[in-house]
Formats: structure tokens, C-alpha cells, sequence
RNA sequence: GGCCCCUUCGUCUAGCCAGGCCUAGGACACCAGGUUUUCAUCCUGGCAACAGGGGUUCAAAUCCCCUAGGGGUCACCA
């Protein structure tokens, strides 16, 4: 799965090597078995790609390091393993998971550092070989040397930790598989890896993957570790708190555009007052250096408000066609017949464009237009409106007689929109008397889109049995007082 | 608890590195008006923050120290 940090997390890395021309590399770590499975992967790359992400190198589209998934990389890991093992700068330990529990629980009850005390450190390295070899199950720990490691972090500075707070970390399970501290390290550097970005989380986990550089005598990246993502309760984000999975957000009906323009907000601002901006500005204007260094807690009602700002200033036809699925999905209309009346479905996603946050809004808006033209939902909201006007099925009828041979005349929203004011102007009626009534009549609904608007894409014919209907219907559900 | 990181409106942030331009700017949300036939949009205005305390300095949101608070991490996960 994708995460929506995760996800961020890629864009500043990408929109960083796309600034600098640099190669942008996408590596599938999958070497825990239990938590890659098949669609894994894929949701990966569907998300990446649902936001417009492209990578250079990466397990489909290959490479001249690959291959881009971990588990297919196996035989560099161990020789890698071997060559520190024979260097020294590694060893097999022995120890059991009885064991290691029972010594961590005693560090933490005593309040230390959780760590491995280094008991298979003193194991000659001969008589280890001849253990393994004998089938006794081990792992490969790296051999953390005594004094400081340092790094620099585009983000945070100089960083800097004691040796002695680094644990003699796994590099290799007992099932041979590498960790992931390991894994990276050499793909990283197999891979040319020049810049690292990625979650604060990993900050710990640098020391470790420095030193391992140096003992292998390798060049060091340059890192960049990113501010987490709070959930409402400022802790890092998870599916406890909300909606974490990138791709929930496509299947919630969020613009693509809307998602990317948010995630960079999580730590970086354009500039002191634009909220609204492309990727194009992005990759134009990032440097991970003026990345905040907090954590930022994500706010759904900033999101929800720049989902409805992307919609609203899109192009119709493209809000129509990512509309279109959701309509599918509630019902209201087929693929083959959005296909079919496609002017007719744009126009009545235009009736809507303006009052949507998310594609998925939009069902609910227009439904009205699909139901049966004698028992249109009436809202009781927009019903209390219409019985504000005594005789509302009486100037309703007058309206229709007149309304008939002007729909005939086919002069479209704007002119009906002028004609009716004159017929009101003319019998001294306020528009609400007649607009009230007859929106409840029309779509059921208290608000809404332009009646005129409304009227245009329901069609002549549609209009009046609806009008004719609804007279009935107001006529003989006169109010009970 | 050990180690590491962080701390500007409720939230996202600008300003901080290169101290005066800060009466601390923008946005979301909220409140009040206006436009509109309703809703939405749009426009105008308002509310609201430099965590606290010490320094340094003519001058500190900006530099230093301490305290408090928050977070991350301590796996044969990544």
C-alpha cells in the first residue's frame, strides 16, 4: 500500500530530481515476505501513476541497475554479507529469541536502551563458520566500532550520534533474508544513489546505514529526512486515525491535482501566500533545505476545501468524465449512456461543477434529474419554501400556460431567465413567489443550480410533466393547518 | 525510560540561517456584512499565534542557555 506520507514523500524526491535533472528511481522493497503481497506493488505504482509520477528506473520499466525488487536482488545482499563477514566488520550471533527477549526486557525495566549486548561478538570467527555450517540457525549483525557518526541532513543540519547508542543491528535474518537496513544500503549505493529523501522516521536508523557505508568503503548519500505526517491527534499518521491509503483518496472522488497541490503544503510553501499552485511550480521551486522541520497534522477540511477549488476552476468536460464513474456506480446512468449524451451529461455536470468538493458529489446532486417526473423527491426543506407562497399551485398553472410556447420558441436558459422576470414584472409578482415553488417542483430540492439553468437540461417535455405533476401533488397536500 | 528531533493563530504555513522593513503576512475553519431567485460561488470585514523563563544587543519571533510540552525511535518491519 501506499501511503499518503509515503506518497509525499515521493513527490518531494521526485520534484527534487526532476528540478536538477536527475534520474528518478523507484525500488520495490519487498523483503518482508508477509507484508508484500501481489497487489502490493501494484498499488504502488497505480498511485504513483494516478498522480502523475514517473520514474526513470523501476521494476517495470527496468534499468541499468536492476533489478528494482529486493527479493530479486538476493545473491548482492549476501555477497555483500560475505565480504563484511570476512572483513570482520560483521558477525554471525548465535543468540536465541528466548534470549534476546528476555535481555531486552531487562534493559527496558531497567530503563536503557533496548540493544544488543554483543555476547556472539567474542564467538571465534572459525569455530562461527563451522556452526552455521552445521546447520545451527544464526543471523549476521553488524559490528558497530566505538566513537561518533555524523551525517548531514539537507533538512536538519549536522546530525550527529554516539556509536555506543547504535545496536550491533541485524543485517541478515536466519532465513538469509537481508533487513531492510541492509538491503538499502547496497542498492542505494549499487543504484548510484546520490540523494536519499525519506520519512523522519528513518532518522535512527542512519547511523547504522552510514557505518555500514563505511565499512564497505562506500561514498555516503546525501540525506533528507522529511517531517511526519500527523493525524488529528499529532501522532504519525496511521489507518487508526483516517484514510491513509493514497488510493482511497481516487476512489473518494479527490482531483489527482487537488492531492498533489495538498501534499506539498505538509512542509513546504511555495512562497507567503500561495496556497494554489501546479507541479509544474513545485519542480520549478523545491529545495528540500525549505522543508519544515515539524511534524504537520493533516487537515481534512483544508483538503475537502482544495479538492472543490480544483473542481470548480477545471474544464467541464474533464470534471464530467471524472465524474462519470461515480455516476455509473450510484446508478443513474450507464457508461454506454453517458457515451451516448455526452452534451447532455456535460451539462448536467455544469448544473453541479460549482457545488462539489469531490467527484463523488456528484450523484447526489443531480439525481433529481433521474427520477420519475410525477414523484420527484420533495425535500421537506424545499416543500416548507413553496408553502410559503399562498396559491402556489395557482400562479404555478398560470406560469405553465405561459411557459409552453415559450419553451416551444427554444430560446434556452438566458432568454427564459429574461422573459419570466417581465412576466413577473408584469403582474407585480416578486420572483421568489414563482422561483420557490417551482424549484420545488422541478428538482425537490431547497437550493440549487440556476431553475433556468435546471429547466434547460431537463427539457420542454420534462418540465411541463413535471409542473403538471407537481400542481397536483401541491394542490392535494394542502398544509394541514 | 535511553537516544534523536521538534515548538509562530484551532489547523497548514510566511518570516528565523544573513536581528531592525513584524502594529507578525497568507490560507482553511469560524463569525458578521454584501452580491444572487435558492444553494453554491464571489466580494468585504472580523476573531485568532511568536510555549515559558533567563540572557546577548541600542534593538530578538529571529542569536545563546534553561525549563516545559510534543513527536520519532529503540524488531530476525520498512
Amino acid at each position: 500500500m501506499l501511503h499518503i506520507g509515503g506518497a509525499r514523500t515521493a513527490l518531494f524526491a521526485w520534484a527534487y530530481a526532476r528540478r536538477h535533472g536527475g534520474v528518478f528511481v523507484l525500488r520495490i522493497e519487498d523483503t518482508d515476505r508477509e507484508r508484500s503481497g501481489a497487489g502490493y506493488e501494484q498499488a504502488i505504482l497505480d498511485g504513483l501513476r494516478w498522480l502523475g509520477i514517473d520514474w526513470d528506473e523501476g521494476p517495470d520499466v527496468g534499468g541499468p541497475y536492476g533489478p528494482y525488487r529486493q527479493t530479486e536482488r538476493l545473491e548482492h545482499y549476501r555477497r555483500a554479507a560475505e565480504r563484511l563477514l570476512a572483513a570482520g566488520a560483521a558477525y554471525r550471533c548465535f543468540c536465541s529469541a528466548a534470549r534476546l527477549e528476555e535481555l531486552r526486557a531487562r534493559q527496558t525495566s531497567a530503563g536503557d536502551t533496548a540493544a544488543y549486548d554483543g555476547l556472539c561478538r567474542a564467538v571465534d570467527p572459525a569455530e562461527a563458520r563451522a556452526r552455521s555450517a552445521g546447520g545451527e540457525p544464526f543471523v549476521v549483525r553488524f559490528r558497530v566500532p566505538p566513537g561518533e557518526t555524523r551525517f548531514s541532513d539537507l533538512i536538519r543540519g549536522h546530525v550527529a550520534f554516539r556509536n555506543e547508542d547504535v545496536d550491533d543491528w541485524i543485517m541478515v535474518r536466519s532465513d538469509g533474508a537481508p533487513t531492510y537496513n541492509f538491503a538499502v544500503v547496497c542498492d542505494d549505493s549499487e543504484m548510484r544513489i546520490t540523494h536519499v529523501l525519506r520519512g523522519e522516521e528513518h532518522l535512527t536508523n542512519t547511523p547504522k546505514q552510514v557505518l555500514l557505508y563505511q565499512a564497505l568503503g562506500l561514498e555516503v548519500p546525501v540525506f533528507a529526512h522529511l517531517p511526519l505526517m500527523l493525524g488529528t491527534d499529532g501522532k504519525k499518521l496511521s489507518k487508526r486515525t483516517g484514510d491513509t491509503a493514497l488510493l482511497d483518496y481516487r476512489d473518494q472522488g479527490y482531483p489527482p491535482e487537488a492531492v498533489l497541490n495538498f501534499l506539498c503544503l505538509q512542509g513546504w510553501a511555495l512562497d507567503d501566500r500561495t496556497d494554489l499552485f501546479s507541479v509544474a511550480d513545485l519542480v520549478r521551486h523545491f529545495d528540500p533545505a525549505d522543508v519544515g522541520k515539524r511534524g504537520a497534522i493533516f487537515d481534512p477540511e483544508k483538503f475537502l476545501w482544495m479538492a472543490g477549488e480544483y473542481i470548480r476552476s477545471d474544464e467541464l468536460a474533464r470534471v464530467a468524465s471524472r465524474c462519470a464513474p461515480f455516476v455509473v456506480r450510484a446508478g443513474l446512468m450507464s457508461e454506454g449512456e453517458i457515451a451516448a449524451r455526452r452534451p447532455w451529461f456535460e451539462s448536467a455536470v455544469a448544473l453541479a461543477q460549482e457545488r462539489i468538493r469531490l467527484y463523488s458529489e456528484l450523484p447526489a446532486r443531480i439525481a433529481y434529474l433521474f427520477a420519475p417526473d410525477d414523484e420527484v423527491p420533495w425535500q421537506p426543506a424545499a416543500l416548507k419554501n413553496a408553502r410559503r407562497h399562498e396559491g402556489a399551485e395557482i400562479l404555478l398553472g398560470e406560469y405553465l400556460a405561459w411557459l409552453r410556447p415559450q419553451l416551444a420558441t427554444g430560446g434556452g436558459a438566458p432568454v427564459l431567465r429574461e422573459t419570466t422576470r417581465g412576466w413577473l414584472e408584469a403582474r407585480g409578482t416578486k420572483p421568489p413567489v414563482l422561483l420557490q415553488p417551482l424549484r420545488c417542483v422541478l428538482t425537490g430540492e431547497p437550493g440549487g443550480a440556476d431553475i433556468f439553468d435546471v429547466i434547460a437540461v431537463l427539457g420542454s417535455e420534462r418540465t411541463i410533466s413535471r409542473l403538471e405533476a407537481g400542481i397536483r401533488r401541491l394542490a392535494s397536500s394542502a398544509p394541514a393547518e
